[in-house]
DNA sequence: CAAGTACTTGCAAGCGTTTTGCGATTAGTC
DNA sequence: GACTAATCGCAAAACGCTTGCAAGTACTTG
């Protein structure tokens, strides 16, 4: 198995105080390959090994995971939440208002402005949760 | 009139192109009385002077209203848009994951980093649009 | 100032997403 | 193997917002 398949480890859930159920280790194995995802399309994935798995459980595994720390979510344009793996490497996410293209830029881009704000509001920063918006370079073309 | 009534002069509204209707301009006064508020807000402050009108007229108006440039809105919590009128002043908002509050702080504060992404990416950035999410320091502390 | 037209409204229904109540099932423990 | 609490699937509901439509109204025009 590559690291591409999302593998989970049995242990890894347990270790963390959570029940090993199939549709747990299939929901974290989704969020893990597929990188930024919505429930709906980690649902779609997981029902390709566990056709009968309700979205409901995998909202409740997705919160429940995430409380565990497994994962996070994160908000990219106007819609719902995505989640990704809790230790991917992040990046800040900029969502073009015009075109709606949502493109990623590095986290040392944002590193000054974070400081000021613990330095000046003593607020520290997860700048990777909400978009940035704005409008892209192609679109300010027009 | 005081200036905290939001009081909206007939012409301002019909001098943008858009029609006065009574509906119009409560949304509008509203918007700039309430200052960052939800269309169900904004809704119920309107039926004190208009007990009919319908939340989707509020929606509408709301949108209206915003492609003429009177008010703009932002997401600063999980949930759905909030409303304040384009003049206001305006500034980020940091919402603290632990406790819910939203803090605002001085656009300056982000100048660099604004900078940094026209610079970089070409990217224009509004960053008042979505929310900056972390922990507050009283969160912190605890 | 009366008539026409395009815009606006209220209502009801719909839509996509997320949450919840509940009884049945299952994982982990003894 | 039996017990208990966590988890599951299902159905319904909540939520935030949008849309189709028929009736009403603001502005224009003659």
């Amino acid at each position: 198995m590559t690291i591409m398949s999302g593998e989970v480890a049995p242990h890894e859930i347990r270790q963390r105080g959570l029940r090993l159920t199939t549709q747990r280790e299939l929901v974290l194995a989704a969020v893990r390959v597929l990188g930024h995802s919505t429930p709906e399309e980690i649902s779609e994935h997981v029902r390709k090994q566990h056709p009968g798995i309700n979205l409901s459980t995998v909202y409740r595994n997705l919160e429940t995971l995430e409380k565990a720390g497994f994962v996070v979510h994160s908000h990219l344009g106007h819609g719902g939440a995505t989640f990704h793996a809790a230790d991917e490497a992040s990046h800040l996410h900029l969502v073009c208002g015009t075109c709606g293209n949502v493109s990623e830029a590095e986290l040392t881009m944002a590193a000054d402005f974070v400081a000021n704000l613990v330095a000046q509001h003593g607020f520290q920063t997860d700048i990777t949760h909400f978009a940035i918006y704005g409008q892209c370079s192609s679109c300010l073309a027009k």
